[in-house]
DNA sequence: CCATAGCGCAACCCATCAGTTGCACATCGA
DNA sequence: TCGATGTGCAACTGATGGGTTGCGCTATGG
């Protein structure tokens, strides 16, 4: 079974903000992540470690520093997915199933 | 902002389960699809309101049956809101935002 | 007309999660 | 060397969510 964590990643705003961020702002800190939203940085932590678990991120340690970093391929998976579903019923979404198609759906 | 609560409703794997039965099994009742599942009919009310409230089904009363059917256009303004987070990132997400484009202009 | 099938409402458990605070550890720079 | 900056770990609180049970209401159909 697939089991698409990429969903409950991006089932929090704050996440989809973080994501966001990190997609047109470049690699970030915590830190810095922290300081442009109303949540403390072990907040941000958690958001990353879940973004993590999901791979949409990956860290790495620069020094004392911890920078973050999009990984986007588990988005083209959520993609195939919903092509997957929704195939059959939005002809725009039936096209996306040539392009991205996901091994385990039937 | 935004609030994409299409991801918060597919973040849950028995809702993302109903979805895809009622995508290729048909339009279908509650009861029905309780029947299949090894959760209560209440339960399978409460994800079918998410769900409904996501906008990705729709209910329709027939007698004293409620039917519930698949709407995918939510889905496909997902598509396009990770296209446009991942578009810069992956060339095959990049494909995506000419055609699933929101209004996301930065 | 009445038993039955299907639905709606409400209250209630329990687990998970977002967010916080406090403190200890590591690293950089002057 | 030593203060400042950045990170990690842990415990705690409040809220949300998945799931259940119980009961009452409304159709259907023989």
């Amino acid at each position: 079974m697939t089991g698409e964590p990429v969903f409950a990643a991006l089932s929090d705003a704050t996440r989809r903000t973080l994501l966001t961020r990190l997609a047109d702002g470049g690699p970030a800190t915590a830190t810095q992540l922290a300081a442009e939203l109303p949540i403390t940085r072990q907040a941000v932590v958690k958001h990353l470690e879940a973004l993590r678990e999901a791979r949409l991120v990956t860290s790495a340690r620069a020094g004392r520093e911890v920078r973050y970093t999009v990984t986007p391929e588990p988005l083209a998976d959520a993609v195939g997915w919903i092509a997957d579903v929704g195939g059959q019923w939005d002809s725009r979404l039936a096209a996306l199933q040539a392009q991205f198609s996901s091994p385990r759906a039937k």
